[in-house]
DNA sequence: TGCGCGCGATGCGTGTGCTCGTAGTGGAAG
DNA sequence: CTTCCACTACGAGCACACGCATCGCGCGCA
């Protein structure tokens, strides 16, 4: 599955070039309007995240010229609210979806998969340790038979977590893909949500699906604390 | 089921094309009236969906020119309801129905599938979700055996949710394709929808068939909330 | 045929409960 | 003993649900 991204704040595309790199997607960067442009031109990708605030050449005349040029591959188009520009105009221009900056990562994701669902490219997709079982498109997750009803940013931090599944997970990881990316609050968040998710996924069931390395982050056990 | 889209429109073309894709239509959008009459000429589609102001020629033109040539593919008119074209008009150089701007996606389709059906090309379509029934023909719904009787607006939110029945569907999502595409209010007015529906298709039947996700959106039990 | 009245559909303003994030203290590990 | 983490309590903000005003349409009557 390829992507490009087309995004100078170095900040967020590299998050972001990381983070879908580890979910198996193939990412080529742009940092400047005239190489994103390039770059979609010479290459097929199955979907296309374009900020529109560019050095070179904006979102918006990227979009349509690509348009015009027959090129149909789905747009996620990145706004700011600042108002100066806005979503009507993105989908005026051909994009498919828009997001409004700030954002997160796992919001992110949940967009790409939604327009590649649509342009019938991906197939569901589940996580899965031990018992323990989480569907992103269903918003839902189950400890075996039973659900568990969890807020939506328990949800996302679980979802990450399950993502990469085995790995150690720094704090801060979990801090830029879960938050928003220009979140600057106490990083201590991060443990109260952990602790939260325990009570809800781990204790009722007597597991411990997520360790503490302490030093280093988090890790969530492939076999789902059994 | 092919259907054609012509309309320069980039924002409604690229949400219909979306929309019917996602149904299971196979979509071509022509953005010129030159193209779509190409593309018409061409190609053997179920149902063409034409708008009138076009650049390059517009829709009267293109639907008189298929007719002249014996083509008699359905057409659906889009007419803008600033008075300078109108719906006789539309009818007179040969097209099946039209529908005034702005429309809602949902309307849209539901006068595709009639265009559909009486060309004789479609079967009917039923959505079910436990014993929750809707059909988009009849324009009519039940529980169980007991019809219940929907405003058009409830119908179609209804309808939506059991289209992607099982989903978590955004309050974005359902504003989008419900409501005018140009619909600027506040988007307050999907929850207050949804809470109607509640109140008319699932409490008089004890069930609860439409959950809240808090955070993500609503979204329809498969079981129809047993 | 034209005007007026009433009802139903639609969407907006307002209140409330829940979630989120912060701060602070207690505890465990190294 | 120090550092890092766990847990709790609480206030602010937001998402959601509910009642009300308005608009438009259809029916009835003149």
């Amino acid at each position: 599955m390829r992507v490009l991204v087309v995004e100078d704040e170095t900040r967020v595309a590299s998050a972001v070039k990381r983070g879908l790199e580890a979910e198996g997607f193939a990412v080529d960067v742009a940092m400047t309007g005239t190489d994103g442009l390039w770059l979609a031109q010479e290459n097929d990708y199955d979907v296309i995240v374009l900020d529109i605030m560019l050095p070179g050449m904006n979102g918006y005349r990227i979009c349509s010229t690509l348009r015009e040029g027959g090129n149909w591959t789905p747009i996620l188009m990145l706004t700011a609210k600042d108002g100066e520009y806005d979503e009507a105009e993105a989908l005026d221009t051909g994009a498919d979806d828009y997001l409004t900056k700030p954002f997160s990562y796992v919001v992110l994701v949940a967009r790409l998969r939604a327009l590649l669902r649509r342009a019938g490219r991906s197939e569901t997709v589940m996580y899965e340790a031990g018992d323990l079982r989480l569907e992103p498109a269903l918003h839902r997750v189950w400890r075996g038979d039973t659900e568990i009803s969890l807020t939506a940013r328990e949800f996302s931090v679980l979802e990450y977590l399950l993502s990469r599944a085995g790995d150690v997970v720094s704090k801060r990881d979990i801090l830029e893909h879960v938050w928003d990316f220009d979140f600057e609050g106490d990083p201590n968040i991060v443990e109260v949500y952990v602790g939260r998710l325990r009570r809800r996924v781990d204790e009722p069931f007597a597991r411990r699906a997520i360790e503490t390395v302490r030093g280093a982050g988090y890790r969530l056990r492939t076999d789902g604390g059994r």
